[in-house]
DNA sequence: TGGAATTGGTTAGCATACTAACTAATTTTG
DNA sequence: CAAAATTAGTTAGTATGCTAACCAATTCCA
């Protein structure tokens, strides 16, 4: 323990200004029916101005496919947004903007860049430079996988892709319940 | 829209960060059975030395109650705390590390601290202070209440505390099924 | 002192995000 | 080309956190 003070509360720091701005923006997207995620997915779509997949959407967002997958389940509900599936590849579901979001977004937009204006008011400009060339740095560093070296089997090493690589299908060692779908 | 580069990303930036912050101490904290929530309420307990009441400890989390109760219910179960009745309040439930806890706090707590290290290595100290300063000024104008002035009524404003205030507690209006505890 | 307000804890229900495991479709390769 | 691997999406189960509504105990105060 060498001079722990200023290491001690940065991750505390870190994250409880992460959720104090989410949750001041949830308050304020509330009205009009929002949340943080579901802003920022439909902010994301805007921007594309085509349709994305949901594999797109979750690279974009930061955040796993099944999250996407529930997350579009919601804005579909409530109408935010469409899914159809695509000609080219029937995999792939294209995501598309409906009527609804494309009205409003433009004043979403404008209260989330109030709330950042509001929050960062009279910080210095080179002040949260610093901080954000901090924190890309920090974030690119915790986001490296850990291992990546030391690859032992040298046969392969396909997974980089840092999430799932399920290469085993027919594992036979389906711990829980399994899945049941339809059929079709 | 006046200049939005800079500030375009901060939020995006700010949330990433904590994100991929609290994913990769969870991932190595996960062997020894720990998530970063769990982790973090040992450490405070850890650290007050004392057994402390759940209020106290959300307080300190920094979330709310209602997230206290199940997080010291898996921490429960997991047999690394122990609750108890308080015998001066009897509305208090005093919390008490286990055996188990206080052995493996010690490297639970110094993963923690090598992940720090890691991630902040050969980032200038002064860089991390005004990264600090700037992230602890937004984190503050984002707890304090949106309203708080335009008091109308004048009488009470007694709902200062952040949370709750259920003013009124023969509402007749229970719109969910409610609560059936046993009965006691 | 007795009713009103506050405080501590809980349950229900929901939102968000993750990992594991799986299906279906498409690409890569031997 | 057929088998193998990868990609897109899904479901199940779980963790974490929130708000609303509630009960029980304590404290305040007229």
């Amino acid at each position: 323990m060498s001079g722990g003070e200023t290491t001690e509360t940065f991750g505390l720091l870190l994250h409880g200004t992460a959720r104090a701005w989410r949750q001041k923006l949830d308050q304020r997207l509330k009205p009009m029916g929002l949340s943080q995620a579901k802003w920022r997915t439909l902010m994301h779509l805007s921007l594309a101005g085509d349709a994305l997949t949901q594999a797109e959407i979750a690279v974009r967002l930061g955040v796993e496919e099944p999250s996407v997958v529930t997350l579009l389940h919601r804005l579909e509900r409530e109408d935010w947004i469409t899914r159809s599936n695509s000609l080219r590849d029937r995999r792939c579901k294209m995501v598309l903007l409906g009527r609804r979001a494309e009205r409003v977004i433009p004043q979403i937009n404008s209260t989330a860049e109030t709330l950042r204006h509001e929050l960062m008011a009279g910080i210095p400009i080179s002040d949260l430079q610093t901080c954000m060339k901090v924190l890309a740095s920090i974030r690119d560093r915790a986001d490296k996988d850990d291992k990546l070296r030391s690859n032992g089997g040298g046969a392969s090493a396909r997974r980089l892709a840092r999430h799932n690589g399920q290469t085993k299908r027919g594992d036979s060692n389906p711990r829980k319940g399994a899945i049941r779908r339809g059929s079709k």
